[in-house]
DNA sequence: CTAATTAGGAAATGATCGTTTCCAAATCAA
DNA sequence: TTGATTTGGAAACGATCATTTCCTAATTAG
């Protein structure tokens, strides 16, 4: 799925690189949730990166490729904090709350002003080519599954009724995420969106 | 509030302008819209306006200007839509519905992919300046208020109960509002939309 | 009429954009 | 060693950006 230039574990030939990749990336992906693909420049990007352009187009090909590489990277990160909250709650209706939660979390305060880059390109989408789109495309739909797959789980264990529609739920509370991370922006408190994960939980019955 | 360049109804002095000015302000928010702030050049906007750049600069003082007005426009097209659907039905839960409904038809199709100027503003607003900033803030805070107003509308007719809280909800439904216009850049049909506000409306008691 | 004023529009402006080029430095293979 | 290869980084590139300038056209005021 990375591009061969990307994944150099082990160099062997020419001169090793002397920045580390991911902490490159995590800079990157700040840029490009809090300024969206068009308004994050090369400078902005090298300057948050800590590399000058050479290196950036050296590792990456072009800003494109800044791009997938830190949206693949912001995925990668995310899913890990979330498994571990999902991993910490029992049932499958304890396990939505924390879904619900994750997302609460992070969309107060300075995160949820910097916001989700998931998101944001979605929102972005007529800027992206085809295939980058679909990559965006399929990152929502992933996310909209994993509810989806939670409530399954749950009418399994018994946490959640049979007789709910589990799609149209899950697409509810995956929109209900999403608008989450846009209200985000313009400044809320942890309570605020707490509130929101209660009230949206009463559906989950 | 608009400024004094835009609403010269009576043009006492000088050549008269040739344009119409709301013509020329949609083909500006649908380029706005779909592609965000930054990325709407001078040339998509002139080429969706009609115009020259020269008359735009004349017109608007510049590109902030341009979506300024844009932004009022959208904003007052779209509530006007809204209003006449609200005054279709008869109590404070059946607007609700109503409300959410325009935005899942909104959320849908070629509509869904074009999306919400108010909301993909809000995405973008680390790139505006402070004052433009508090606009778009306060027309998402006007969105929720009128939600919110609803729901007393509606506790008030007794078609809500009283024993709910209005702002959590009123919160909750602005987020769903928010996320279904994300949802839909990525291309939603109407069903799938629909269904979310049945879905949504289960927490209306 | 003339003067003042404003719109229309082409062309030019300086800044910034993404990208490439070029060269020195650092590594591995031989 | 030597050659091949890759990175780091400064500088340059053409394209495009938002904006201004300048001239002509159209209108009102007097």
């Amino acid at each position: 799925m990375t591009t061969e230039t990307l994944d150099r574990k082990h160099p062997a030939r020419g001169r090793p690189r002397t920045f580390d990749l991911e902490l490159a990336l995590d800079g990157a992906l700040a840029v490009f949730s809090e300024r969206g693909y068009q308004a994050a420049s090369i400078s902005d990007l090298t300057e948050a990166m800590n590399l000058t352009s050479g290196s950036v187009y050296k590792a990456f090909k072009d800003k494109r490729g800044v791009f997938l590489a830190a949206f693949e990277r912001y995925r990668a990160v995310r899913l890990a904090v979330l498994q571990g909250r999902l991993d910490g709650v029992g049932s499958g209706r304890e396990k939505v709350r924390q879904l619900l939660s994750f997302y609460a979390d992070s969309s107060h305060g300075l995160s949820g002003k910097r916001g989700c880059l998931v998101v944001s390109s979605a929102n972005d989408l007529a800027l992206f080519d085809e295939e980058a789109a679909n990559q965006i495309r399929a990152a929502s739909a992933i996310n909209e599954k994993r509810i989806l797959d939670l409530l399954h789980l749950g009418q399994a264990d018994g946490s959640i009724s049979s007789s709910v529609d589990p799609e149209s739920l899950a697409r509810t509370l995956f929109c209900l995420t999403q608008g989450m991370r846009i209200a985000g922006k313009t400044g809320r408190g942890q309570e605020e969106m707490a509130a929101v994960v209660d009230r949206a939980m009463q559906l989950v019955t």
